[in-house]
DNA sequence: TGAACATCTGAGGTGATGTTCATGTATATC
DNA sequence: GATATACATGAACATCACCTCAGATGTTCA
């Protein structure tokens, strides 16, 4: 017997997976996470709440400039927020969905528990 | 008033922020949601259970060449498993952690509850 | 055995991504 | 006002990622 390239089943199961606008949101989102350094500038902003580009940069060990195009894409995205003070800009996570996201990663891919 | 510029807080920061290899692992995994493909293609397979790769190429609208070339990357990151009867090969998730993200992603970036 | 089918794979093109470098703007200090 | 600092921005460049296409492999069936 072969497999069943069931039409009716396969038209049901169009319906219930994620709409490709949806799919495509939420790739955008976990795009701003698929990459070590922005992994690395939002963990330290959930450390630290708060910090200004020249200290992030320092503490991720990247070029101030670097660091500046990389916040300014997760800015755009909403998933920082700046604050202005002197000549310094401040920034910190914009919500708790990245941290939570952030959080169960780390939870599950390195502390163990590998199901 | 300058901004504080403290050298010892930034290098404890160092210490608990991520390190540069978990931040490394962590970024590969997110790089396989960061597809709109690649998340309907996992959210299929969450929802069906197992799907051979040409229903599932139909069931996301991609090419078959294209969908194996998919499968593959996740295969070979562990993400899904594949198992191979005739000539057809059923894949399906392969570790829970992903089907948590997906659905702790699709909560709070989709339905609702900003913030 | 031959033909159709399901899948895999490598090569090549193209667009996206991230970095550096140079420069621009705003603010603080002298 | 001149200079230094903190950050932003645009261009150039290298790299990576995804797709298509062509072809190879293995399987089923007549």
């Amino acid at each position: 017997m072969d497999h069943a390239h069931d039409p009716q089943r396969l038209v049901a199961l169009v319906e219930r997976i994620l709409d490709p606008d949806d799919a495509e949101l939420l790739a955008e989102r976990f795009k701003l996470l698929a990459d070590p350094g922005r992994v690395r500038m939002v963990s330290a902003l959930v450390e630290a709440g708060e910090l200004c580009v020249c200290d992030l940069a320092e503490v991720v060990g990247s070029s101030e400039s670097a660091t500046s195009h990389q916040l300014r894409q997760m800015r755009l995205a909403g998933l920082v927020r700046a604050r202005k003070q002197g000549r310094s800009v401040y920034y910190r996570v914009a919500d708790s969905h990245i941290r939570l996201l952030l959080d169960v990663a780390v939870e599950h891919y390195l502390h163990g528990d590998p199901r």
